[in-house]
DNA sequence: GTGAAAGCGCTAACAA
DNA sequence: TTGTTAGCGCTTTCAC
């Protein structure tokens, strides 16, 4: 653990050229004699130098090179979450050979105060991205265009100079509504995602209706009544996860006037459904069709696969990291909105005669 | 986005204040007057200065407050595995509250030729943590040491000035080998994590065993054997993924004389054998036990609950988030090795008479 | 309690 | 093609 490493200046000495001259032979920017680098180059491996400092660099330029990318609350619950998990995957790719690195900034939104994360006031980032929705009042977007780091919002409100990435969820789930309606589906239910960030189990009544904040959930169940459909229940899960839509499967299934159809908000809570509808001895899609929304490959769920609303994740990913790539230049890219598609797997069939 | 965001001295001017004056009512760090303070917070509200610009802050005190953390292969791939998420989670809690913030770095390594990502030859970092594996010549470890940054190895070798953590897993799995022993099996087979950075999916045979450099694989096998197992079928899986459990689960349990016990060296191949089972017909545990590794949740595989060795994945990124907290102040911790625990579930029981 | 001055390591005008 | 000079924004002695 050196204690003080070279700097371009001892390896210039070294080489015995200018500062300057030796930093042309690192960056390349600028004329400079074959002969010239090779001496510089040389002088560096002496010294065991491993190139320009980035701290020097970025103050000089102004520039860190990174994103800091907001993540949902716990690392370990939004990454539990394989669609969180593969739009960043999406992303890192797409930033990685713009040079641009992904600082991780988890947001502790809702549940513990409304404080934001000391990162996000603090560590230096060119610009921002909030993968998990936020409206305009999100603190942590608050705080980042205090500090005018250029910011893109997924799955959020596209506001002023605030880029947006979105997918049309709310069409896509009105097809998969209509897939529904055409098997002669008529008692329909629906399991949702949160309504706002303390999200709840349970069945959904005109007071919990009103307290509706997230752009997603409302999306999703806006498309349910587009395709003509009055839920006869909806219930809502507090996250998108496995064992909550086991929740909801085993309430919804288990009383009488059971639906013949649950459309999940997504494949998460789809597969928990599925799960609970085994566990009563309900056949799937004899007894109880089950839709979600995603397209996530579940091998678990074997040999079923999922009827679901497909959405682009790695596009998407890719898609924030082209508005990134826009801001950096000083552009406010126009909103984006990703087309879904529907694909129809083994879990949804005609209701039961 | 304005693009010339007012310095620490613009305020300082507004306040009527010397630059230095101003840095003070920003740190904290020295003696200044309540009233003065509140002049240039005043002042700073005034401009919409949002705090001392980290890049000059950086320079000056030569730390970025970066950890630099080289997770698996593809992001997506990695991240499909709970573990190095819960790890990575328990990691990012401990390091908040140093104000330090992890910056992703993709491991190329192995598949794409043995170039390193950029990240890790140029982006600002005070220290690194390779969380995957990782033996000396891992081209990531080699290019942070030329550059001087003190890293921690998750489940590698330690070496003079690197820092390593790891589990037991030799031990525990010798301890879920003698409980397999003790129910009574005497065919026991084995499913392994990959041999080497070139995964492959299939049998083990003498020549492949020579291959075997990944150290965690060669624990596991390890400690089968100390347990006194001699397994009647080792089948190597090319990544931690549930697909890859089931392959090995329908090839293992279709043939003649299949084993009455199959252990697995993670929980999510486990599972896939479980599935694979129950696809061949077979009951678990009554015609086969299957076991796994790392005491994962896995709500979909209910009604059973794995047998499985547990490993503390919180625990493992919180003692990671101290190696480099030790890191950073000039020390190198000794090597970590934590405890794990047998995990007695539903999916192992004495063999079929 | 406050200000003046130096400098962290680098790059980019500009001059030679 | 190379060197000189200035300065990115900040913190930190050290005087006062």
């Amino acid at each position: 653990m050196s204690s003080d490493r070279p700097t371009l200046a001892d390896v210039a000495a070294a080489a015995g050229v200018s500062v300057s001259t030796a930093s042309l032979a690192f960056s390349g920017a600028g004329p400079i004699a074959a002969a010239t680098r090779e001496r510089v180059i040389r002088a560096a491996e002496e010294l065991d130098y491993a190139g320009p400092n980035p701290l020097g660099r970025q103050l000089r330029s102004g520039k860190s090179g990174i994103v800091g990318v907001v993540v949902g609350d716990a690392l370990r619950r939004s990454f539990r979450d394989p669609v969180s998990v593969q739009m960043l995957d999406g992303l890192v790719r797409t930033l990685e050979p713009l040079g641009l690195g992904v600082l991780l900034i988890p947001d502790s939104g809702g549940a513990e105060q409304r404080g934001v994360d000391p990162l996000v006031e603090t560590a230096a980032m060119d610009v921002a991205a909030i993968i998990w929705g936020g409206t305009v009042e999100n603190p942590n977007l608050m705080a980042l265009r205090r500090r005018g780091i250029p910011t893109v919002v997924v799955e959020g409100q596209a506001v002023d100079d605030v880029a947006a990435i979105g997918i049309d969820d709310q069409a896509g789930t009105a097809e998969l509504g209509r897939h529904l309606l055409e098997l002669g589906h008529r008692r329909i239910a629906t399991v949702t995602l949160p309504f706002n960030e303390f999200g709840r189990a349970g069945l959904v009544d005109e007071r919990r209706s009103a307290e509706l904040s997230w752009e997603i959930t409302r999306r999703r169940i806006q498309g349910v009544r587009d395709a003509g459909i009055e839920p006869v229940a909806v219930w809502e899960s507090p996250a998108s996860l496995v064992e909550h839509g086991t929740d909801a499967g085993r309430a919804l299934l288990s009383g009488p006037d059971r639906p013949t159809a649950i459309l999940a908000q997504s494949d998460l809570l789809a597969s928990g459904v599925v799960l609970a509808a085994r566990e009563l001895g309900l056949r799937v899609p004899e007894d109880v069709s089950v839709a979600g929304f995603d397209g996530l490959d579940l091998p678990w769920l074997a040999p079923d696969q999922l009827t679901s609303v497909v959405q682009p994740l790695a596009e998407k990913g890719a898609a924030v990291g082209h508005a990134i790539e826009a801001l950096l230049e000083g552009r406010v890219p126009p909103p984006v909105m990703l087309p879904v598609s529907l694909r129809l797997g083994t879990t949804t069939g005609p209701p039961p005669a």
